[in-house]
RNA sequence: GCCGACAUAGCGUAAUUGGUAGCGCAACUGACUUGUAAUCAGUAGGUUGGGGGUUCGAUUCCCUCUGUCGGCACCA
């Protein structure tokens, strides 16, 4: 997907098509006041204060109108210079505008202003020559949007769009975009039978059905499997906890708004846990624990409640309730670099496993100015962000860092994703942490005999289970690989009559075999039953005439493709292991 | 949660100024006996998301609740 952001060629045009837009709003409403007409990642946008006004799908339209029209009539885009007094009176009508020439610093930022035809705008640019070079553009959507991104501020109105340089480009995107919405986990989700929902459960609890439960419990068995590999244990803790656990992890002063409300039961106060550090720290905290033991891995495929705000809520990416892959691996401060790298290797190694390319990793700090989110102790931090940068420059991947987006708790990195539709979010994370190991007491004896405070890594490699099955239906557009497909192998015969039975042998052989293999004998003609079979995204689809009867073969198609190959049964067993090993 | 839009059968959709619901796919029944993305015919399926109001009459207008979608905010 392009990046509007990153390409300058398209990151000043649309910057551009965002002052156009903001004259068109001018043009129909004198009294607009305006915020900011910043380009993203996914094109432009600018806020706009309208007053009680809220902009409507026909205002879009006459928006619309309007850009064109100031595009047709081709203005230039006129920079000027001017000083930090001079931006003060000329925007004195702009509380917005004077909001931001007031925090600019003269001697740091040369204060300029763009001007096209009657409109000016305070921008440092730079722009395109005129306006007649928007003129392929389209406004996406609009909505409410706080000032400054602050609750406690009035909601301005926000519209989006983008621009290219020709109308082809334009509607390219257009119908990438819509495409898309093909690839949503949420269309495929139902049309594959992987989950669903139910007004009367209740929003943001998805329920897995028999397709979804075999992806689940086969990426389950998976990363399991991985971990054992690596030294991890495994536990199984209850999904409540008492409230003074999370009192005494602090998470309860940090969360206790997005934690579903605590019950009383027999005086005692229990909620649904959010997370399941504090399990794993008593898990650790029941036997005493020599410098020998270290470092010791608990993982848990563990199910966890948060109050997500009702408007977070999306599909099995955005839960209320969900299944964490997490384990927390007690280490000595010796043991940090090695034990942080060993669960990066395992992230790559996953990642390459399953064909996944399309992520980034973020390095998330501390924000040393907030002093109330982050556990105030700047030599902790300092320490915990050094080693993970240095790790990570050693493994030699790539980073962006992130001020301000670490756990309360310490420094993490996160490996971001796109979706199909909507924000970028985290799949994997791995997060170092200093604190809740004192919370708690813990401690392991060291080779002097002394008491030592073992230092904690919280990791998910598929953050939870819903969340990278979300993220893997968008990412293989629904034809799930071989290894994960709820049906591997779909056997038709050609004729039930001459052909059903050599199928239901093909049928008992690839079952003994432990494959996931249907027959559909319907009376129906192959063509038909081929097509289901495509629309369900089935790798294998087998069909058995008189040809393969008379060879003992087997003909398949494979999903994606519309040619058939004819082998020996022996063969294709062969080449169904082979495509499970290799998880194509 | 906030700003806005939407909600019609399992899924996708239609209904002119308000006159009490059509269609396609899926399902079911029958015929066809089939060679790689849709054989034909028939049947059934709806308190138009729930509740309230306006009206002789509401899928349509108003209120409210619930849910969904697009952003914002949030994300241990």
């Amino acid at each position: 997907m392009i990046n509007f952001k990153e390409d300058e060629k398209l990151n000043k045009l649309n910057h551009s098509c965002a002052h156009m837009m903001a004259q068109a709003i001018k043009h129909l409403w004198p009294d607009a006041k305006f915020w900011v007409g910043p380009v993203v990642e996914t094109g432009f946008y600018y806020d706009v204060d309208l007053g009680e006004k809220v902009i409507t799908d026909a205002d879009i339209e006459a928006i619309t109108k309007e850009m064109k029209k100031i595009s047709k009539d081709g203005k230039r885009i006129v920079r000027h210079e001017i000083s930090k007094s001079e931006a003060l009176e000329q925007f004195k009508d702009d509380p917005y505008k004077l909001d931001l020439i007031e925090r600019m610093d003269e001697s740091e930022v040369t204060i300029s202003t763009y001007t096209q035809g009657d409109f000016t705008d305070l921008c440092r640019g730079p722009h395109v020559e005129t306006v007649k070079e928007c003129k392929n553009f389209k406004l996406i959507k609009f909505s409410g949007a706080y000032w400054k991104g602050d609750v406690n501020n009035k909601v301005l109105q926000r519209i989006y769009g983008v621009c290219f340089p020709t109308e082809e480009e334009l509607l390219n995107y257009l119908e990438e975009l819509e495409e898309a919405k093909n690839r949503d986990h949420r269309k495929l989700g139902r049309e594959l039978g992987i989950f669903t929902t139910n007004d009367l459960v209740g929003k943001g609890l998805p329920m897995y059905l028999p397709n979804g439960y075999i992806v689940w419990e086969t990426l389950e068995n998976y990363i399991k499997g991985k971990e054992r590999k690596l030294g991890y244990q495994h536990v199984l803790t209850p999904p409540l906890g008492n409230v003074e656990l999370y009192k005494t992890s602090g998470h309860w002063d940090h969360y206790q708004e997005n934690m579903f409300p605590k019950m009383e039961v027999e005086g005692e106060e229990f909620v649904l846990r959010p997370m399941n550090c504090p399990h794993h720290m008593m898990i650790y905290a029941d036997s005493i624990h020599s410098y020998r033991d270290l470092p010791i891995r608990i993982g848990e495929i563990a199910r966890d409640c948060r109050f997500e705000a009702s408007g977070a809520l999306k599909g099995i990416e955005r839960v209320r309730t969900f299944c964490q892959n997490d384990a927390h691996l007690f280490v000595t401060s010796e043991q940090i670099e090695s034990e942080f790298a060993s669960v990066v290797h395992l992230i790559l190694e996953v990642y390459k496993e399953l064909h996944i390319t399309n992520y980034h990793f973020e390095l998330s700090l501390r924000d040393p100015e907030d002093k109330v989110k982050y556990y105030p102790d700047d030599s902790m931090w300092n320490m915990a962000e050094n080693t993970l940068r240095s790790v990570l420059d050693e493994i030699g991947i790539t980073y962006v860092e992130k001020i301000g987006e670490a756990a309360f708790y310490g420094p993490k990195l996160d490996v971001q994703v796109r979706p199909a539709v909507g924000n970028e979010y985290t799949l994997s994370t791995c997060q170092l942490d200093f604190c809740l190991p004192m919370k708690f007491n813990l401690t392991y004896v060291d080779k002097d005999g002394s008491k030592k405070t073992p230092v904690v890594l919280h990791r998910a490699v598929f953050g939870s289970i819903d969340r990278f099955i979300a993220y893997y239906l968008e990412e293989t557009k629904g034809a799930l690989p071989t290894w994960l497909a709820p049906v591997q192998v779909n056997i038709l015969p050609v004729n039930n009559a001459y052909h059903l039975e050599y199928a239901k042998e093909v049928y008992e052989i690839l079952s003994k075999e432990n494959f996931r293999v249907e027959l559909d004998s319907r009376e129906e003609k192959v063509g038909y039953r081929m097509r289901e079979s495509v629309i369900r995204k089935i790798p294998f689809t087998l069909v058995l005439g008189q040809k393969e009867v008379d060879e003992k073969a087997i003909s398949y198609r494979l999903h994606g493709s519309d040619a058939t190959t004819t082998v020996s049964l022996e063969e294709f067993v062969a080449l169904i292991k082979d495509t499970i090993l290799n998880k194509k």
